[in-house]
RNA sequence: GGGCGCGUGGCGCAAUGGCAGCGCAGUUGACUUUUAAUCAAUUGGUUGCAGGUUCGAGUCCUGCCGCGCUCACCA
C-alpha cells in the first residue's frame, strides 16, 4: 500500500487545499476545442494571413487546450506555464487580471502544480518575448497529480536543438515505470510511435500484396515451427499441459491447405532463452506464407516490404543506424552461404564434406575458436561460420541463401537446375535446402524457405533432426501428426518468411537495445524491501479496517517504531527473514522502549519480540488486533 | 550460468578510510511578458540489504538483491 513521500506529503497537502476551496480535483469531464499543436498552427497561419493583407492585428481565435503541465513560474501577478498534450506544448499566460484573484493564487502558491492536467481556454497571442501563448481567461484543474515526475528542463537554443537538464536517464527506473519515463522523455514517446507506424505499414504492404491476416493459437498442445524451448502452462479443467508458441509456422502453413493463397499474422512468441540486447523472451513476430511462390519470390517480397516500411516510417528507403547509412531500396546483395564463406574466409566448405573435416581445417588456420567439435556439420557453418565470423560484417542489407539441410527441417532441397557437372555438385545439392537469411547492421533480421510441401519428406526430416538433435529434446521440434495430416491433403508449393518486428523496428529508430523499442521489457521481479512489507502490513490492515498510525517516534530507540495499531500498545516492525537473526538485539532495545507489545514481520511469518523470537499465528494476531479495535471504539 | 562495472535525498551527480556535499526539484517570501527566469531564506539522507575489518566505513573484505555491459545459451 501506498507510503507518501515528502513530496508526496506536499502535494496531498495541495490536494486537501483545493478541495476544500471547493475545486473538483479529478472532474469526470474534460473539453477541448484544439489539439495543442493544431491551436498553435492555426494561430501562425492567421499571422500569416494578416502579414499578407496588410492588416493590423490578427482576428483573435479562441481556444481551449487541455494538457500537462510541464514548467510553471510565478512572476508575481504573471505567471507562465507550458502545457503539453499528445501534439505538442504551448504556453499559458495567466495573470491576475484575467484569471480573478482566486483561481490565479491557486497558481501562484502552485496549489495547482507541475504535472497536473489543466484544460485552459482563451486567446491565442504572442508574448514581448515572442513566444506563442494562450492568454487564459479560464483555467481549470481537471487531474491533480500527488506524485512529481522526475524534473527535466529544456533549454531550447536558437538552432532549434534542444538541451535537457537533469535527466531522467536510469535505465532500469525507466523500464520500470515506463509511464514516467513516456510523460518525461519525448523522444521515448516518439520511438514507440514509430513502432506503431511499422507494423501499420507492414500491415499494409502485405494486405496489398493480397494477404490475409489471420490468427492462430498461442496456446498450443505441442509446439513447433523454430529451434528454440518454449514455455509450459496448464489448463485445469481439460487437464492438459500446454505450450506458449515458438512460431506461428505449422499453423499458418496448414490454412493452405484449406485454400488460401497467401496467409500472414503479426503477434507474439515466447522463447524460454537468455535474453539480450537483441532477444526479448516474447517478442512480436512476423510471418507470411504465400502459394505458387519459391524464396527467390519471397526475397522479391522481403525487399520490397523493408523498402516500403523504412519509408512509411521515416520517410526514405535510406535509414541512418548508428552512424551508418544503410540504404534499403532493392536489389540486396544475395550470394550462398557457400559464397559468402568463400568470399569472407576464402574456402569451399565443401571441401570438407563432413564435421570432423571441417573443424580439423578451421583449427589449422587458427578459427575454431568458441566451435564445439561435436557439432553437426551444418551447424557449424551456420552458427560458427555464418553467425559468428559473418553476420557481424553484413552491414547492409544482404540475403544469404542455401543452407545446409540438417539445420533447416522445414525447407526443400535445393532444385537441381542444369546437369549436375560432377560429384561435388551433387553433394551440395543433396545436402542443401532452399533457405535464407538477411541481415542488417549485423543483425540477423528474418529467415524464409521455398517450404517443404512432401509429407513423406517432411516426416522423414522431423526423424533426422531428432536423431540429429537427440541429447537437445526440448529444442528440437517434436513430430506434429496433425500437420503431417494436413500436408497429405495435399499443400500447394508455396514460399514463407518469418522476421522478429522488434529488430525492424529497432534500425528504424537506430536504438541498439531491444528493449527501448518494447514498452514493458521483462525484467526480472524486484526483491521485496523491508517498505515492501510495511505496504503489504497496511494493506492487510486496511482490509481488515483497522486505522494504522505511522511513525511513532521511540524514547532511547535509535529508529522511529514504524508502525503502531490503534490500542496504542501493540507494535509492528518489519524485517527481511534474511535479516531476522542480527536484528534481534535491535528489536530488543525497542521493545524495552516501548510498553506494548512488539512484534516483528518478515515475508511469511509473524514474530512476537521477547527474549527470544515467538513465532505466532498470523490469523490469531490479526484476530487478537481486531478485537482490540473493537474494545476501543 | 561465468566475467567486468554500477547502486549515495524525488531526479542528475560529488566525497586521498576522518563532520555526507552540490545542482535541479521541494518549502517560505519578493517580482504584471518569463522561458534552464531571477533574488533571499530554508526542509529533506538506515549511502541497495546483511555481516565483518577498523578508534573510525559511502569508501576496505564476505555474502545477498537489483541493473547495465559482455561471454555462453539462443534465430
Amino acid at each position: 500500500m501506498w507510503q507518501p513521500t515528502k513530496l508526496e506529503l506536499e502535494r496531498l497537502d495541495k490536494a486537501e487545499r483545493l478541495r476544500a476551496m471547493g475545486v473538483e480535483l479529478y472532474p469526470a469531464r474534460a473539453g477541448r476545442s484544439y489539439r495543442i499543436a493544431e491551436a498553435v498552427q492555426a494561430f501562425l497561419k492567421e499571422e500569416e494571413q494578416t502579414q499578407a493583407d496588410g492588416s493590423d492585428a490578427p482576428a483573435p481565435i479562441e481556444v481551449t487546450v487541455a494538457g500537462r503541465i510541464r514548467r510553471l513560474n510565478s512572476r508575481g501577478k504573471v505567471s507562465f506555464a507550458h502545457i503539453e498534450d499528445e501534439s505538442g506544448r504551448v504556453q499559458l499566460f495567466l495573470r491576475v487580471n484575467a484569471l480573478g484573484e482566486g483561481t490565479y493564487q491557486q497558481v501562484r502558491r502552485k496549489l495547482i502544480d507541475v504535472d497536473d492536467f489543466v484544460q485552459a481556454s482563451g486567446e491565442m497571442m504572442r508574448t514581448r518575448a515572442g513566444e506563442v501563448s494562450v492568454s487564459a481567461r479560464e483555467l481549470r484543474l481537471i487531474s491533480k497529480a500527488l506524485t512529481p515526475l522526475p524534473v527535466v528542463k529544456e533549454q531550447r537554443r536558437d538552432d532549434g536543438s534542444v538541451i535537457e537538464y537533469g535527466e531522467f536517464k536510469d535505465v532500469e527506473s525507466r523500464y520500470r515505470q515506463r509511464y514516467a519515463d513516456l510523460a518525461v522523455n519525448r523522444s521515448v514517446r516518439d520511438v514507440f510511435v514509430k513502432r506503431a507506424r511499422t507494423i501499420k505499414a507492414l500491415r499494409d504492404f502485405l494486405d496489398n500484396e493480397g494477404m490475409l491476416e489471420v490468427e492462430t493459437p498461442i496456446l498450443q498442445p505441442l509446439y513447433g515451427g523454430a529451434a528454440a524451448r518454449p514455455f509450459v502452462t496448464h489448463h485445469n479443467q481439460l487437464h492438459q499441459d500446454l505450450y506458449l508458441r515458438i512460431s506461428f509456422e505449422l499453423y499458418l502453413k496448414r490454412l493452405l491447405v484449406g485454400g488460401y493463397d497467401a496467409v500472414y499474422e503479426i503477434g507474439r512468441d515466447f522463447r524460454n532463452e537468455g535474453v539480450s540486447y537483441k532477444h526479448n523472451t516474447e517478442f512480436t513476430m512476423l510471418e507470411f506464407y504465400k502459394a505458387y511462390i519459391d524464396y527467390a519470390g519471397v526475397m522479391d517480397i522481403t525487399e520490397r516490404m523493408f523498402a516500403y516500411t523504412a519509408e512509411q516510417v521515416t520517410g526514405s528507403a535510406r535509414i541512418n543506424y548508428q552512424g551508418e547509412m544503410i540504404d534499403l531500396s532493392p536489389p540486396w546483395k544475395r550470394l550462398s552461404i557457400r559464397e559468402a564463406v568463400q568470399e569472407t574466409l576464402g574456402f569451399d566448405y565443401m571441401d570438407y564434406p563432413c564435421s570432423q573435416s571441417l573443424y580439423g581445417y578451421l583449427e589449422g588456420r587458427g578459427l575454431a575458436d568458441g566451435l564445439d567439435p561435436s557439432d553437426t556439420w551444418g551447424r557449424m557453418i551456420v552458427e560458427h561460420l555464418l553467425g559468428s565470423l559473418i553476420e557481424p560484417r553484413l552491414i547492409q542489407p544482404t540475403i544469404i541463401k542455401d543452407y545446409p539441410r540438417d539445420m533447416s527441417p522445414f525447407a526443400k532441397r535445393i532444385q537441381a537446375g542444369a546437369a549436375i557437372r560432377d560429384e561435388k555438385e551433387r553433394r551440395f545439392i543433396d545436402s542443401h535446402t532452399e533457405r535464407f537469411e538477411f541481415f542488417i547492421a549485423g543483425m540477423e533480421m528474418g529467415n524464409a524457405f521455398t517450404e517443404l510441401n512432401d509429407p513423406r519428406d517432411q516426416q522423414d526430416r522431423f526423424v533426422e533432426m531428432k536423431r540429429l538433435y537427440a541429447d537437445e529434446a526440448d529444442e528440437t521440434t517434436p513430430l506434429d501428426e496433425d500437420y503431417l495430416n494436413a500436408m497429405r491433403y495435399g499443400m500447394p508449393p508455396n514460399g514463407g518468411f518469418g522476421s522478429g518486428v522488434d529488430r525492424m523496428v529497432m534500425l528504424l529508430t537506430d536504438q541498439v537495445s531491444i528493449r527501448d523499442v518494447l514498452l514493458y521489457p521483462h525484467l526480472r521481479a524486484p526483491a521485496p524491501t523491508e517498505s515492501d512489507l510495511r505496504g503489504q502490513f497496511m494493506l492487510d490492515a486496511a482490509v481488515r479496517q483497522l486505522e494504522v498510525q505511522l511513525d511513532l517516534p521511540l524514547a532511547g530507540a535509535k529508529r522511529k517504531l514504524a508502525l503502531y495499531l490503534p490500542a496504542a500498545d501493540v507494535g509492528v516492525e518489519f524485517r527481511m527473514s534474511n535479516a531476522l537473526e542480527g536484528a534481534l538485539p535491535q528489536l530488543q532495545n525497542m521493545r524495552r522502549a516501548f510498553s506494548g507489545r512488539l512484534y516483528v514481520m518478515t515475508e511469511e511469518r509473524i514474530y512476537r519480540v521477547d527474549d527470544a523470537l515467538e513465532e505466532t499465528d498470523f490469523a490469531e494476531f490479526w484476530q487478537s488486533l481486531s478485537q482490540l479495535s473493537i474494545a476501543g471504539e
